[in-house]
DNA sequence: AAATCCAACTGATGTAAATCAACTCAAGGT
DNA sequence: ACCTTGAGTTGATTTACATCAGTTGGATTT
């Protein structure tokens, strides 16, 4: 990683290029919006420091949580297909962003082919993590979907040498249960037992991973842990 | 749409590259798989007729079924990220392909922008497919995953101009239940249930939309139509 | 035609999570 | 200090779906 929001092997001259491209924004306050479902599609981002929430307007106007976005991550993908964003993303917390413009990028694109297919990498890493939540939505019970948002969470902080096992959630009880497919309630309950079994330490939003291997053991078995 | 797999603006010579790259596989007998979880990434497949299920592994060895792809519809796109393909795909009945290797696909898209441009909307509309699935799985109950998957069978039939009311389902009740995050029992039993409320009649694998409207106003409300 | 197989359906029962309903607590506002 | 507000937790009850346990019917075999 560099100073830049995009790690890739590039030689100086074409990261150079590169780098001229991406607006540093001024920070976003909490809650501020990056794009709306329907904007025109413009850029994508690039997380530099706090935290984003995706999500998309269900047709009988529910809102839908479709993502998480941390620090090295990118989003705004889903507006290339249809040219308008189809989901709306804001600030779970103070946060600041890199703009990466798309035209330009596409251009850049064009004629340093290694930046092409770095591109095509990245998209498609969002295809993986789709899917792997589509597996984790269809398939587990409420103990095991918290278990792996968390560790899901722990690991993607550990990728960019920030602490694993202490974590300060930026997003409530409300956007981890709606991203989940679960209530309010059934996501603090699930938390209670985890506190129980001391699996975790719980305190509002900030989470202590007391023992990894047991959540990762309840990603295992369809079994009972007892 | 073409000969060809891709449906895209080109002029006529390009085109007649792109053409060349594409290779027409052999019809794939049902069952018969064409990439498995693991194996290098090397080619993008278009579904020329029949259809195709993707699965991946859960780490405790279940199947989870990640998609069905129908005529006109890509596929593979999830092996780019890592250089290799994370789902198993297989034939859900007699199918023939159009293997597009990606190696040449890469190349010929360096040469020609507009070619570059167009993969990256592809594999953008592989992640809508995916984050509507999302709020599908999350939110939504069995009746309404039910209708939504129809709904959205029917709709992808009608863009190729097949039939959209009657439907001759490939998969299994099982794939199904798989699919939707249910079981084969309550896959079953609300095909009962809409059956008997005259929103489809069911024989078998061979479905027939009788009430669109009732399906797609299920998808509206979260009240009981009684 | 009897035997086997398997996908699909149906019925009875169990249960995880949703729903409904308080209650707590911290953060602002007046 | 008091009132409001909203996020979070906890408890009681309900329910949608899973699970368990057959049954049915078509296809394949013998």
């Amino acid at each position: 990683m560099n100073r830049l929001c995009l790690p890739l092997g590039l030689d100086a001259n074409d990261l150079n290029k590169l780098e001229q491209l991406i607006e540093r924004k001024k920070p976003l306050q909490p809650r501020e919006g990056v794009f709306s479902s329907g904007d025109p599609f413009s850029s994508i981002y690039a997380v530099r420091s706090g935290s984003i929430k995706s999500f998309c307007i269900d047709p009988d106007g529910r809102e839908q949580v479709t993502g998480f976005y941390f620090p090295g991550e990118i989003f705004g993908w889903d507006g290339l297909a249809n040219n308008q964003y189809q989901n709306t993303a804001i600030a779970l917390e103070t946060t600041s962003l890199c703009e990466i413009p798309y035209e330009q990028l596409d251009e850049l694109g064009n004629s340093i082919p290694p930046i092409q297919k770095y591109l095509m990498k990245l998209i498609s890493r969002e295809i993986n993590a789709d899917q792997q939540l589509i597996a984790l939505l269809a398939a587990n019970s409420a103990q095991q979907k918290l278990a792996s948002l968390l560790l899901s969470i722990s690991d993607r902080l550990l990728q960019r040498k920030l602490s694993s096992t202490r974590i300060l959630l930026p997003m409530s009880r409300g956007e981890i249960s709606n991203y989940l497919g679960l209530t309010v309630e059934t996501v603090s309950r699930v938390l209670g037992v985890f506190q129980r079994k001391k699996y975790l330490a719980v305190n509002k939003k900030e989470i202590e991973i007391l023992d990894m291997q047991a959540l990762r053991d309840l990603m295992l078995s369809t079994e009972e842990v007892e």
